[in-house]
DNA sequence: AGTCAGTATCGACAGATGTCGATGTCTCAC
DNA sequence: GTGAGACATCGACATCTGTCGATACTGACT
């Protein structure tokens, strides 16, 4: 009770992860929904579920973060081609891509000792939905 | 030149902020509009403006402000309504409604000595309409 | 005038966050 | 196996941020 609405929340931080490369079909099965932000009287906790969604793109390098890997040839990009473009050191873009990794607004493959990051478009559109 | 999309930015702090009781007539007269997250490699600068804006309602008070203004009696709210609701200090509430007022998502309007605030829907909609 | 209620600002503090260099891990090529 | 390249993690640091109590401000009502 107390979650109206029908869409579960939860899991920011403990998401998609797909690090097994084995298993590329697993996509992102699960449906990114949040209650919307005019249903009535917000709960706290889920308040602090979205905006841990939100502090996750609130941030100017992971902003460029994804604009460039939508741009990126195929909708994908390796932390290699990031790193000169954002002018941050590697461990720093590392960082900030793990952050959108945990938020579920990308997802990792890695292909030889490349790893290949490809945004989760339904989670932004999520996140869009939520404001309208 | 360099801005490619035909819509001015900035003002990211420094918006609205109508306290002048006399001019009612106002309204958002500027049109809330930023470069989209899909417009190929976003410009730093256009990155921390819209990270500016990201981070004023990635805060749980705040989706919690946004939330409780807009089901609101009238679409606005007073101070003294927003407190008990969220748990916080006096202060502390007015220093969330602040960062709102300054990223131009809410407007304040004095009346004696109450201060009602109002959401700026068109902020939230340009808001989502950049992630879609 | 004086008082009081509603807000805003200030100063201080703890905790979160962005950044880096150094180091570890993994994969491929030789 | 050795080495090199790509990436992740760790530890440390400076800065930002949310929070509060205390205080100042403002308008209304005696």
């Amino acid at each position: 009770m107390s979650m109206s609405h029908g869409c579960r929340m939860g899991d920011v931080a403990t998401t998609v992860q797909q690090d097994r490369p084995p298993t590329p079909g697993q996509e992102a099965g699960e449906e990114p929904c949040w209650p919307a932000l005019s249903e009535a009287p917000l709960r706290r906790a889920d308040a602090e579920t979205l905006a841990g969604v939100l502090r996750a793109i609130a941030d100017p390098a992971r902003l460029q973060l994804i604009s460039l890997i939508q741009a990126a040839r195929g909708g994908e990009a390796c932390v290699c081609d990031l790193v000169a473009p954002l002018g941050l050191s590697q461990p720093t873009v590392s960082h900030h891509l793990k952050v959108l990794l945990d938020a579920g607004l990308v997802t990792r493959s890695r292909r030889g000792s490349w790893a290949y990051y490809r945004l989760v478009p339904e989670r932004l559109a999520a996140l869009a939905q939520l404001l309208a």
